[in-house]
DNA sequence: CGTCGGTCGTAC
DNA sequence: GACGTACGACCGACGT
C-alpha cells in the first residue's frame, strides 16, 4: 500500500512576478491608473495552486534584496538585467498583500537568491519524506528534480519530472549544471564556453558525465577547435558551473510546521480583489447570498393576491421583475412576476408555470386586470433592472407601465459607461457585495437549458424575488450616487425617458422584404461561385478563401507574393493589403479575392440572416437598441445590428432596398449634418468654423479653402478628400501616423497639414489642449449634458496608452454630445408624435431606426408633410448651440430610396 | 462540443 | 507600430 506523502509546495516568487508581467501583455489597470498584469497573474497562479493543487504545505519564496553570494564571486552576475519595468514596480507591495492575505509564508534570506532557497527547501522536503513541487517556470531550478521533487508552470500547464528534464536537456537532472557550465545562460550573464551551444554541451556530457572528467579527458576530443575552446575557457566553465548550481544547505531555521496550509483571510482577499478590480475573481470568493432569511411570499391564493393589490396601491414605489418565456422581449409570453417594496421582503406571482404536479395558480386574466391599474398608475413609482425589457412585455400584454422613476442599469451605465457589463448580478456584487444567483443555473445552459415555465414555483420565486429585491434596494443605494455625480439631471431628463422611446421603436420594428433579400442571396451565392472558382484557379488548389490563414498560405508562401505588412500571428490578407497586391500583380487573383470576400461579408452578415430574424407575428425585424452599452453615450443595436447597414458601396447599398415601408407608408430617413463638427465648433468657440457653418458653406471645402490657401474654386475633389480626412481626423484625436495612413502620404506631410490646420483654427487646438488637460486633472471628461467617462489611462507612464487615452478624451466629448443631442431629440420627437393628432386622431407615424446622426420613421404617406415639418423642428431645435444644427430629410419607398 | 481570442469588415 | 465608437461572422486553438 502506497503510503500518502504530505505535498510541499515552493512558488518562485520573484521570478512569476516578472513573467506574469510579461506574460500579460494587455494593459491590464483599475480605474485609479494602477497597473495589475503582474498582480493578476500572480492572483491567478496562486489561486489554481490552491484550488487544483490543494497542497498540505506551501511558501513562497522571493528573492532578498543586497547582494548575493554569486555577485560576490563574479561580478558581472546578472549584470545586464534591465532594471524593473516602471509599470511592474507599483505592482509589487500589492503582490505581498496579496501573499499575506492569501495567508502564505514568504521565505526570503539576505545573500541568497529565492533558487537557492527553493534548492534548499525542496532537498530538505525529500529528506523528510515530502512530495515537492516547485512552482516556477525556470530551467535553472530542473537540477532538482527528482523522484520526489517535480517542477510546475502553471503559465504553460506544464509539469516537469525526470523524463522532461531528459527531453529538455538531453541529460538528467542531476547533470543539468554540467551542461549550463559549458552553454550559460545570457540573461544571468552566465558566460559558459564561447560558442558552445546547448546540442555540443549535451554530447559532451552524455560522454563525459561532468566537466571535471571532461577537462581531465580533453586530450580524447578529435576536433581540435573546440578542444582549444575548451581550454582556453576552462576557468570560465568552471565558474559557470559554480554559479549554476543551487545551494542546498542553507541553514533555514524555520519548522516545516510553519509552512503548513492555513485559510486564506477571505475578506481580506476580497477587499484586495475589489480595489484591484478583479472583478471575476473576486466574484468567485464572494460567498453567496443566502436567500432563505428572506421574506419572499409566493402569491397562489386569492386573498394574498388581493391583499398585496391593496398594499401595493399604498406604496410610494416598487420594483418589479418579470419571468418570461424568451430573452428577447417581443417573443416573451409572461410566466411570473415578482415585486419588492421593502428590502428583504419580496411576492412572487406565477402566472404561467407548467410542469407536472404543480401548484394551482391564479387566473392569468385575473392577475394581470388587478395590476393594470397599479402599473399604469402615473403616481406609483416604478424600479426595475432593465425595465425597457418589462415596458415591452406588458404592454404587448396591453399593461402601459406608468410612473417609471428608477433603472438600477441605466443608473449604473451613467455611473460609469466604461464598465462591460451592467447585469443586475454585476451591480449587486460591486454595490451590495451580493453575489447572486444567475439566470442560467436557475434553467440551466445549453442543451439542458429549460423553460422557465419548467422551473419549480419555490425555486423561481426564489430567484424571482431576489431580483425584485435586489433591483428595490439597488435603487436605494443608486440614487444618491447618481446625484453624487452630477448626473441626476441627464438620468431623469434624458436617459429615463428614453427608455420609453427605445421601447417604442423595438416594438414597431422595421419591416424587411424576405423575398427581395431571399432573391438577393441567390444572386450573390452566383457570382461568389464565379469568384470562388476563378480563385481556385489561380491559386491552384481549393482552400477556405474565408480562413485568413489558409488564404495566407496561399499568397505568400505559395505563389510568393510580397507580404505588406504582418499580424500578431501571421502575414495580414486585409483590404488594404490585397489592393496593394492587386496593383502590383497582374494576375487578378487578389482582385478576386477582394471582391469575393466583400460579397460573402454582405451575404453571411446581412442579406441570409436578415429574413431568418423576422418575427412571425408581426413580420418585421425587431433588433435592440442598447442604452448601456457604449463608452461615450452612444446606443447600440444588436440582434441584429441595424446600425452597420451597408452604405458606402453600389452593392452594399442594394440590401437597403429590402428595408420598406408597409403599403401606404414611406420611409423618411432624417439625419444631422455634420453634427460632430458642428458640436466641434461650438464647445471650442472657434470663431472661422462657427462663421462658416453660419454662412452655411460646405465645411470640409471650407477646411480645404483655408489649408491650401486657395480659392474656393481652385478645389480640387482630391484636395476636399484631404481636408475631409484631416476634419475626421480632428474628432478622431488625430496623430500624423494615421492621418499619414489614411491619405497615402508621408507622415511629414501628414504632419503638415495638421499643423496648417491647428495654425488656423487656433480655438479648436485649444479646446483640445483643455480637454486633455481636463482629462488628467480630473481623471474624466465630460460631454454638453455632463455625461461622464474615466480616463485612468490618462495618468498612464506608457507613451502609448497614455496618448491613446488623449484621443478618446477628445473623441468622448464630441461622440457623446453628439449622442446627448439626438438622444433629446428622439424624446422630444416622440412626445411630439404622442400629442399632436391628425385628421381628427393621432399620429400613425413610427419612429423605427437610430443610426447615431440618422433617425428613420416609417410614416403613411397622408402624414409625410407633417412628419416631416416635426421631424425637421424638433432635431434642428433640439438645443441652441453657437453654430446652428440643421438635418437632411429623404424619403422613399425603401431605406435607400430615402437616402 | 462550447468558449474565446484573433482577424476582418460593416456603420457613424 | 492604432486617428474614435460599436456588432458580428468566421476560423482555429484550446479545454472539458
Amino acid at each position: 500500500m502506497e503510503i500518502y506523502k504530505r505535498r510541499l509546495y515552493l512558488i518562485d516568487g520573484s521570478s512569476y512576478i516578472y513573467r506574469a508581467f510579461f506574460a500579460i501583455r494587455e494593459y491590464l489597470s483599475n480605474s485609479k491608473g494602477l497597473p495589475t498584469n503582474a498582480i493578476y497573474g500572480f492572483a491567478i497562479m496562486l489561486l489554481k495552486i490552491l484550488k487544483e493543487e490543494g497542497p498540505d504545505y506551501l511558501s513562497i519564496v522571493f528573492d532578498a534584496k543586497g547582494k548575493t553570494f554569486r555577485e560576490e564571486e563574479y561580478a558581472e552576475y546578472k549584470a545586464h538585467r534591465p532594471s524593473m519595468p516602471e509599470d511592474l514596480i507599483p505592482q509589487i507591495p500589492y503582490i505581498y498583500d496579496l501573499v499575506k492575505a492569501f495567508n502564505i509564508p514568504i521565505l526570503q534570506i539576505e545573500g541568497y537568491e529565492a533558487d537557492d532557497i527553493i534548492g534548499t527547501m525542496a532537498k530538505r522536503g525529500e529528506r523528510e519524506g515530502y512530495q515537492v513541487t516547485i512552482v516556477s517556470g525556470d530551467k535553472d531550478l530542473m537540477q532538482l528534480i527528482s523522484p520526489n521533487v517535480k517542477m510546475l508552470d502553471t503559465l504553460k500547464n506544464r509539469l516537469y519530472g525526470e523524463e522532461e528534464v531528459i527531453e529538455r536537456f538531453g541529460v538528467g537532472p542531476e547533470r543539468v549544471v554540467e551542461v549550463m557550465a559549458l552553454v550559460g545562460d545570457t540573461s544571468d550573464n552566465i558566460p559558459g564556453v564561447p560558442g558552445i551551444g546547448p546540442k555540443t554541451a549535451t554530447t559532451l556530457i552524455k560522454r563525459f558525465g561532468d566537466i571535471e572528467t571532461l577537462f581531465d579527458n580533453v586530450e580524447k576530443i578529435d576536433n581540435a577547435k573546440l578542444k582549444e575552446r575548451l581550454l582556453r575557457h576552462k576557468d570560465q566553465a568552471q565558474l559557470s558551473r559554480r554559479l549554476s548550481t543551487l545551494v542546498t544547505d542553507i541553514d533555514i531555521d524555520i519548522d516545516m510546521d510553519e509552512l503548513k496550509r492555513r485559510e486564506m483571510v477571505q475578506d481580506r482577499v476580497i477587499r484586495l480583489f475589489k480595489e484591484l478590480e478583479f472583478v471575476s475573481l473576486f466574484k468567485d470568493l464572494t460567498p453567496k447570498e443566502d436567500v432563505s432569511d428572506k421574506d419572499y411570499k409566493i402569491i397562489l391564493r386569492r386573498e394574498d393576491f388581493e391583499g398585496l393589490i391593496e398594499r401595493l396601491k399604498m406604496t410610494k414605489g416598487f420594483s418589479i421583475d418579470l419571468e418570461t418565456t424568451h430573452k428577447e422581449p417581443v417573443m416573451a409570453t409572461i410566466v411570473g412576476i415578482s415585486i419588492s417594496f421593502k428590502e428583504d421582503e419580496a411576492f412572487y406571482i406565477p402566472i404561467r408555470h407548467n410542469y407536472q404536479g404543480i401548484p394551482e395558480q391564479l387566473n392569468s386574466e385575473y392577475l394581470l386586470s388587478m395590476l393594470k391599474p397599479i402599473l399604469e398608475n402615473e403616481k406609483i413609482e416604478k424600479y426595475g433592472q432593465n425595465i425597457k425589457y418589462e415596458i415591452i412585455v406588458l404592454s404587448l400584454t396591453g399593461i402601459h407601465l406608468k410612473g417609471i422613476t428608477f433603472d438600477t442599469m441605466v443608473a449604473s451605465y451613467l455611473i460609469n459607461p466604461s464598465k462591460h457589463n451592467h447585469n443586475l448580478e454585476d451591480i449587486a456584487l460591486e454595490y451590495l457585495n451580493y453575489r447572486m444567483t444567475s439566470y442560467s443555473e436557475v434553467v440551466g445552459k445549453g442543451a439542458k437549458e429549460i423553460s422557465f415555465q419548467e422551473v419549480d414555483i419555490q425555486d423561481a420565486a426564489n430567484y424571482s424575488c431576489n431580483d425584485a429585491d435586489i433591483t428595490f434596494k439597488l435603487t436605494n443605494i443608486l440614487s444618491p450616487l447618481i446625484e453624487r455625480d452630477g448626473v441626476a439631471r441627464l438620468y431623469h431628463e434624458v436617459e429615463l425617458p428614453l427608455i420609453d422611446v427605445l421601447a417604442e421603436i423595438e416594438i414597431n420594428g422595421v419591416k424587411i422584404d424576405k423575398d427581395f433579400m431571399e432573391e438577393m442571396s441567390k444572386h450573390l451565392d452566383r457570382e461568389i461561385n464565379q469568384y470562388v472558382s476563378r480563385i481556385y484557379a489561380g491559386a491552384g488548389e481549393e482552400f477556405n478563401i474565408k480562413s485568413p490563414k489558409q488564404l495566407a498560405t496561399i499568397l505568400f508562401d505559395k505563389l510568393k507574393l510580397r507580404p505588406i505588412k504582418r499580424t500578431k500571428t501571421g502575414y495580414s490578407t486585409d483590404v488594404k493589403v490585397l489592393e496593394e497586391l492587386a496593383i502590383q500583380n497582374e494576375n487578378g487573383l487578389p482582385a478576386d479575392i477582394l471582391a469575393c470576400r466583400q460579397l460573402m461579408k454582405l451575404k453571411s452578415t446581412y442579406v441570409d440572416p436578415l429574413p431568418t430574424m423576422i418575427n412571425p407575428s408581426t413580420g418585421r425585424i425587431h433588433a435592440s437598441f442598447n442604452q448601456t452599452v457604449t463608452a461615450t453615450g452612444r446606443l447600440s443595436s444588436s440582434n441584429p445590428n441595424l446600425q452597420n447597414i451597408p452604405i458606402r458601396t453600389e452593392i452594399g447599398r442594394e440590401i437597403r432596398k429590402g428595408f420598406i415601408a408597409e403599403s401606404g407608408s414611406i420611409i423618411v430617413s432624417s439625419d444631422y449634418s455634420q453634427i460632430e463638427l458642428r458640436i466641434l465648433a461650438h464647445l471650442s468657440g472657434d470663431e472661422t468654423l462657427i462663421k462658416a457653418f453660419r454662412d452655411g458653406e460646405d465645411i470640409h471645402t471650407r477646411t480645404a479653402v483655408d489649408i491650401f490657401g486657395v480659392f474656393p474654386e481652385m478645389i480640387t475633389p482630391d484636395m476636399r478628400r484631404i481636408a475631409k480626412a484631416v476634419n475626421f481626423g480632428i474628432i478622431y484625436g488625430m496623430s500624423p501616423y494615421g492621418l499619414s495612413r489614411d491619405l497615402k502620404v508621408s507622415q511629414k506631410m501628414a504632419k503638415e497639414f495638421i499643423e496648417r490646420y491647428f495654425s488656423l483654427y487656433k480655438r479648436v487646438k485649444e479646446y483640445i489642449d483643455r480637454t486633455i488637460k481636463e482629462a488628467y486633472e480630473n481623471g474624466y471628461v465630460t460631454t454638453l449634458l455632463r455625461r461622464k467617462r474615466y480616463l485612468p489611462d490618462m495618468e498612464s507612464k506608457n507613451r502609448q496608452i497614455k496618448e491613446f487615452a488623449e484621443r478618446t478624451a477628445i473623441n468622448t466629448t464630441i461622440q457623446g454630445s453628439a449622442a446627448d443631442i439626438i438622444k433629446m431629440a428622439m424624446i422630444n420627437i416622440s412626445r411630439r408624435m404622442k400629442r399632436e393628432t391628425f385628421g381628427g386622431r393621432g399620429l400613425r407615424s413610427k419612429m423605427i431606426l437610430q443610426v447615431h446622426d440618422e433617425l428613420v420613421f416609417e410614416v403613411p404617406i397622408d402624414e409625410k408633410e407633417t412628419m416631416i415639418e416635426l421631424i425637421r423642428e424638433e432635431m434642428e431645435g433640439v438645443m441652441e448651440l453657437s453654430v446652428p444644427i440643421t438635418v437632411d430629410i429623404h424619403w422613399g419607398r425603401d431605406w435607400n430610396e430615402a437616402y
